[in-house]
DNA sequence: CCCTGATTCGC
DNA sequence: GCGAATCAGG
């Protein structure tokens, strides 16, 4: 498979849709889920949340990574491959890192007062334990961050369309499209009584039975017909 | 082990 | 330009 220009439109709809590599080459067809993604940074669309490029901690040892007994005389593919991205892209503003000092488990503390600078005075009760003063509270109120229990962006195709989710009992749940597309969605009219279908899925889903040897018109198609690619 | 995306590099 | 192999985190 080549990378067409409709099918380069379709990874590029997909994937600022945040659908996965994999569900995108599934999709697509004839392409592994490597190819989705190459071909996605080759386009310069990158970004989404990574699993694997979220951690950039320097503290990291470097590890050098047993090489491979096999191949030792196969040319070096680069000058200095060994730190050949050791340093840290500068995509944030770096602040400098406090020093990878032992940490001990008094530095640990979950809530480390705001101001360090400013010297703390605590008086030491009797028995050793340590006085709040009234200002000493610890703030053990975190802020509540703020929760979106409904994606801000829940994808322009399936707006107004009948979810899983709405599915009730007097509503049709005649399947519309194909399962896993975005835009799939169910019919939603109202409900032929007594049937979880309306009058004319009814008609599609219940199919008089015909006597033993007639010939049969072909069945109804599945999920409103054969998938085309 | 499964998944994910990122990167590398021979083709 | 392409994508398998590989890496690395969840």
């Amino acid at each position: 498979m080549s990378w067409t220009d409709e099918r380069i439109e379709q990874l590029r709809n997909m994937w600022e849709k945040g659908l996965t590599a994999s569900q995108i080459a599934d999709e697509l067809g004839g392409v592994s889920r490597n190819a989705v993604i190459g071909k996605a940074h080759r386009l310069g669309l990158k970004s989404r949340p990574s699993p694997v490029k979220a951690t950039e901690k320097v503290a990291k040892a470097p590890k050098p990574v047993a090489p491979k007994p096999i191949a030792p005389a196969a040319a070096p593919r680069a000058a200095a491959p060994a730190f050949s991205r050791p340093a840290a892209p500068p995509r944030t503003e770096a602040k400098p890192v406090a020093e990878p000092r032992p940490a001990t488990e008094a530095d640990a503390a979950d809530a480390p007062p705001p101001k360090p600078d400013t010297p703390r005075i605590v008086s030491i009760g009797p028995g050793g334990f340590i006085r709040q003063g009234p200002g000493d509270q610890q703030a053990p109120i975190p802020p509540a961050p703020p929760r979106r229990l409904v994606p801000a962006k829940p994808s322009p195709e399936i707006a107004g369309k009948t979810s899983l989710l709405d599915l009730n009992d007097r509503i049709c749940r005649w399947p519309m499209g194909h399962p896993g597309e975005p835009d799939f969605h169910f019919c939603g009219v109202a409900v032929n009584p007594g049937f979880p279908y309306c009058v004319e899925h009814c008609g599609r889903a219940y199919q008089a039975q015909l006597p033993r040897g007639t010939r049969r018109p072909p069945p109804p198609p599945p999920f409103g017909g054969p998938r085309v690619r």
